[in-house]
DNA sequence: ATCCAGGAACTGT
DNA sequence: ACAGTTCATGGA
C-alpha cells in the first residue's frame, strides 16, 4: 500500500490501471444504496474505526485518491486504517495488466476492458455484509434485494446525521445474533433467509466464523468447502463471498442470473445461456473470473 | 396476469 | 451424484 498522510488528509498512489469514475460509476448503481454517498464526482462513507465513526470523503487527483474527514480528523493510527481500507475496497492490489493484456489478444474481450478501463473488483471488506447480501439477493430481482437491504439496515444499523444527510453502516452481526426469526420476516425475508442471516449473525458472535479465521486458511477451495458447510451459502454465494470479501481472482459465480444476461448479450445470442454454455465460454478466463464477471455486471448498468 | 429474479435446501432416485 | 420440487415475493 502506498499511502501519504498530511494530517487533515491523507492520500493514496493508485496503479496506472484505476479509474476513479469508473468505480464511481458502479457504487452509483442503486439509488437506494445507504452504504455510501455519491455527489459532484466525490464519494462520502462513514467507517467504523476503533469503535469511533469516521466521515471519509473521496476524491481523485491525477494518480492519487485524496480523502478528507468533514466532521472531524481522526488520529493518525485511524488514518493509517483507513488508507488500509480504501486499498482494500478498491482492490488496488491487484495488478490489472496481465488481464489487460490477455483482454487486448480478442477483440471482444478488448471492447469490455476499453469499455470500463480502470474499474476495479469493488470489494465488501465487511464479512457479515457481504455474506448477507449475498443471501438477501438469492432467488429476488436486484432493486428488491436493494429495498430489503435499505429495510435491515435502517431499522438495525447505526447512523450519523450531519447537516442534512444521514450516514450508515451496516448493521452488526451483535445487533443481529439476537434477533427473532420474525425480525427480519417483517421486512421481508422470507423465514429461510432470516434463519439463515441471524444463524450466520450467531456463528460470528460465537466467534466460529470470522474473517480473520478464514484469511488465516490462505486457499480458495478451504475458504469455499468451510463456507459451503454454512446453511444458506451454496455454491454461488461463496463465490460472491470469496470474490467480493476475499478478491480471489478465480472467484466465479458461475450460476449467477446476472452474468449469464450480460454474457448472452456481449457474445450476441438471443437465447437464455446454461451453465454448461457459461462454463464452455469461461474456458479461457483462468484467474480473471471474478473481473470478467464483475466487468460484465457493470455491462448491466448503463 | 404471468413470468422471472445476482439460489439453496430438500426429496427421491 | 443427479434431477426435480419447494420456498416465497416484489418487479416488470
Amino acid at each position: 500500500m502506498n499511502w501519504i498522510d498530511h494530517k487533515l488528509s491523507i492520500e493514496i498512489a493508485v496503479p496506472r490501471e484505476f479509474n476513479f469514475f469508473e468505480c464511481l460509476a458502479f457504487l452509483n448503481r442503486s439509488d437506494k444504496e445507504l452504504l455510501h454517498q455519491i455527489k459532484d464526482d466525490c464519494l462520502i462513507k462513514m467507517l467504523k474505526i476503533d469503535d469511533s465513526l469516521v466521515l471519509i470523503k473521496l476524491t481523485a487527483t491525477r494518480d492519487r485518491i485524496r480523502i478528507t474527514f468533514p466532521i472531524k480528523t481522526p488520529s493518525l493510527r485511524i488514518r493509517e486504517q483507513i488508507a488500509n481500507y480504501i486499498w482494500e475496497w478498491f482492490d488496488l492490489e491487484s495488478d490489472l495488466t496481465p488481464f489487460y493484456q490477455w483482454a487486448d489478444q480478442s477483440e471482444l474481450y478488448r471492447t469490455l476492458t476499453q469499455r470500463y478501463y480502470g474499474l476495479r473488483l469493488i470489494g465488501i471488506p465487511n464479512l457479515f455484509e457481504a455474506i448477507t447480501w449475498a443471501i438477501i439477493g438469492q432467488q429476488i430481482n436486484l432493486t428488491f434485494a436493494y429495498t430489503i437491504k435499505a429495510r435491515f439496515i435502517k431499522q438495525f444499523g447505526e447512523n450519523l446525521k450531519f447537516g442534512s444527510d444521514c450516514f450508515w453502516l451496516f448493521p452488526s452481526y451483535e445487533r443481529i445474533s439476537v434477533l427473532n426469526i420474525a425480525d427480519l420476516k417483517q421486512l421481508q425475508f422470507t423465514t429461510r433467509k432470516a434463519e439463515y442471516v441471524i444463524n450466520i449473525a450467531r456463528m460470528m458472535d460465537k466467534g466460529m466464523l470470522s474473517k480473520t479465521a478464514l484469511l488465516n486458511m490462505d486457499d480458495y477451495d478451504q475458504i469455499k468447502a468451510f463456507l459451503l458447510n454454512i446453511k444458506g451459502v451454496g455454491a454461488w454465494t461463496a463465490d460472491y463471498v470469496l470474490m467480493r470479501c476475499f478478491h480471489y481472482p478465480q472467484a466465479f459465480p458461475i450460476a449467477d442470473i446476472g452474468l449469464h444476461h450480460a454474457l448472452a448479450m456481449f457474445v450476441g445470442t438471443n437465447h437464455k445461456m446454461t451453465t454448461e454454455e457459461v462454463l464452455k465460454i469461461a474456458l479461457d478466463w483462468q484467474g480473471y473470473q471474478g473481473y470478467i464477471t464483475f466487468y460484465l455486471w457493470r455491462s448491466l448498468y448503463n
